[in-house]
DNA sequence: CCTTTTGGGTCAGCGTCATTGACGTTTCTT
DNA sequence: AAGAAACGTCAATGACGCTGACCCAAAAGG
């Protein structure tokens, strides 16, 4: 159906061109790219961890407390969207090494309030300073107009669940970017 | 440390402002972002996957012999970054099942040239088309500008082996886009 | 007060995906 | 003929996810 030869003669551009730019072939390098670009930019983490005896679990507890120190069990069990025994697999190691404290909740009594020790925001700072460096870089090497769009995409390629979590995390935009994200 | 009130009255903005917007927050974002966004670009192939008994490594597999028919076996290794252990858990079975055909080489007839059976093929397309949906809907309420700039940020994030292998998967750009990805 | 629901933890077992180390075969190269 | 390369395979290990079942303590509601 698209024109396989060189010249598109026939078919007129113009608001044709607005739909054909999702051709098969942009959409399978956009496979390429999340393949590639997650698996190296998790890779750096995933390093140190290795040497702690950690996973890239690890790193998802202690980035999702870190952001919201005080986050009952339940809710980061929905943000990580894993059972509990996957969570308890990776938790309770972090509890008894002393990288995440939890507090009995004032209100419910049964909640244990997850927070980071000194020892877990160190070790987390120490997994963000590497990846920030990645970030960085690509962030530089693309311009701020570029990363407006990569992030568009990633939020649209995140389900509406994993939205209304994200908008709950980012309570307000940040002062120096006020762009709505729904716009269109 | 970033003014918070309206108006940012000592510090200069301008070049600060372009290094400014790599402040944590916006990285952290990024963390989440990728982790929400890859996660759920997944979800869709992964719940066919599991439906055959397949999981994430097949489809990868059939991905990229698919975009590389006559793919060596030491070539996808490569590209995949995992051992030849893993790798031949996952080929295996899809060569068993009638989804790959292996070929030996003209030139070296010890490398088994990789390719797609037509039920490869079809199951492969399935995917596809399940992710494509996906992603074009992303695609889609981002806009035009938008997936450039995600383009380049996610080419950015990969390191330069991935760089280099996705540039010798690609041979020309697009007709349609030639924008080359190296111009900063 | 007593029952039910909820937040959290735990034991057992399973499956996928990756790893390392070692060994074997065929084929190409020198 | 010797070595290296391409591929395959056996065995063991570990991280990370799952289900099912069961437990405790605290809250909620009759």
């Amino acid at each position: 159906m698209p024109a396989m030869s060189e010249a598109p003669e026939s078919k007129p551009l113009g608001a044709g061109r607005q739909l054909l730019f999702l051709r098969e072939e942009e959409l399978r390098l956009a496979q390429d790219l999340l393949f590639f670009g997650y698996r190296d930019f998790t890779a750096g983490p995933d390093a140190i961890l290795a040497e702690l005896g950690m996973g890239r679990a690890h790193h998802r507890v202690l980035h999702f407390v870190g952001r919201r120190p005080g986050i009952t069990v339940g809710d980061l069990l929905s943000i990580l969207g894993i059972t509990k025994q996957s969570l308890g697999r990776v938790l309770t190691p972090l509890v008894e090494d002393g990288y995440v404290t939890q507090a009995p909740g004032r209100n419910d009594r049964r909640q244990r309030l997850l927070s980071l020790t000194e020892k877990g925001e160190a070790m987390e700072r120490r997994l963000f300073e590497r990846q920030r460096e990645w970030v960085m870089r690509a962030y530089r090497e693309a311009g701020p107009v570029a990363v407006e769009g990569f992030r568009r995409v990633m939020l649209g390629l995140m389900g509406p669940e994993a939205r209304a979590q994200l908008d709950r995390a980012q309570p307000a935009a940040a002062p120096g970017a006020p762009k709505p994200r729904s716009a269109a």
